[in-house]
DNA sequence: TGAGCATCGGGGAAAACCACCCTGTTCCTT
DNA sequence: AAGGAACAGGGTGGTTTTCCCCGATGCTCA
């Protein structure tokens, strides 16, 4: 008697994710458990403790991204485990998909065969790496035993943290937002610092994304 | 005893397209024939007698896109139904796409269960267009007629532009998006300031809050 | 007595921004 | 048939802004 592995997935483009599915359905072993069009749709569909074994998870998306998504997953069911589906090959997103707790990632141009052994490796070994990527892979871990703030604290502002960012949203440099704020340009690149800590983001564009996402500011 | 259909994919991502053939498979009296990655690929597979009676046809595609796959299929086998399935919704894309022959256009995002009508329309009644679309073919069809030169829109953005903008939407570096448009860092720097003008903003950041303004980027 | 917050500063690398330059193609108008 | 937009793609060189270290002071609160 053979045991049956469930899988999730999750994309925003509905026919690549039913196209998915009657795939995985004719994969020995593999069932399709249910499919979302992104993290909110996810979380709104789990019933536990019908839980999926796997979560195939696209990065791109609307509503709810790859990253928040894993986040989400990692803290809620640490026991799922995660591969990401991407088009991207780019260094970034792999490295971020990583230490957002993804075990694995696939490529959407490989062949389905990879994607049976994905399951097949993450499912036994706990992680499936494409040679391509393992490089990748090892220096993510490497920063992980380095420097790893692995809190993922919701990280309030303060006030002025919070009116920087309010301001940040805008067209305006930092030396007309702290003209703004009537503080020096060195305060304002430590406003920036620490709500790019709290954030959890690199860039200001990245900072301004977070801030409308999650209604900090309304547009 | 009912007839079967034969279809072809032509889409370069494989997971896709392996997809969408279990997909088609599914649905009674259809059957995919063959698939390909691009053009050329489809081309090289085609071995007549055996014809599909449906393309199923990816716009962007590396070696032969979209558009010259769909010219040669008209000139050499003018009775293969050409429908283009594509995750673009730009105006232009559509309107060159039915220039070229197609006699559908499908979104990546549409429920299976449209494929299987856009099959069953496109074979009686020789093309399947969308509600959405219609309105878009309607509008072509007119500009045919009256020269109708209005630049209604103030600044309408390219296909390229706009695939710009939304991975300006993220914390990538330009850099980044130059390597993942397989464009030079040059041409990106040329999108950005084509953008800017087009849209009148001056930061990356006011082009991100504009697109997510006007609905141009989904969060 | 640290922890956290607010406020400043220097220096430097990277990214973003800008201004001109060039090649082609396609499509439309004259 | 010729010209001109508009488009995709690439290039040099330069300024400004962002990003990220290294500090520092003083204040409050538990």
């Amino acid at each position: 008697m053979h045991e049956t592995f469930y899988i999730a997935i999750v994309d925003d483009h509905t026919m690549f994710r039913k196209g998915i599915t009657a795939l995985i359905n004719l994969f020995p072993g593999y069932r399709v458990l249910f499919d979302a069009a992104n993290g909110k749709d996810f979380i709104h569909q789990l019933k536990p403790p019908h839980l999926p074994d796997i979560v195939l998870l696209d990065i791109s998306m609307p509503e709810m991204d790859g990253y928040a998504t894993a986040d989400w997953i990692r803290v809620n069911h640490p026991g799922i485990c995660i591969l990401a589906l991407s088009t991207m090959e780019s260094e970034t997103a792999i490295i971020k998909m990583i230490k957002h707790g993804a075990r694995g990632y696939i490529l959407k141009d490989a062949d389905p065969s990879e994607l049976q052994l994905a399951f097949r490796e993450s499912l036994s070994k706990g992680f499936y790496y494409n040679d391509a990527i393992t490089g990748l892979v090892l220096q993510a871990v490497g920063d992980l035993f380095n420097n790893n703030t692995r809190e993922l604290a919701p990280g309030k502002l303060t006030d002025r943290e919070l009116s920087f960012v309010r301001h940040a949203c805008s067209e305006k440099s930092y030396l007309q937002i702290a003209r703004d704020l009537q503080v020096s340009e060195r305060t304002v690149d430590g406003y920036r610092e620490s709500v790019f800590k709290k954030l959890k983001v690199s860039t200001r564009v990245g900072m301004v994304l977070f801030a409308i996402r999650t209604g900090m500011v309304k547009l």
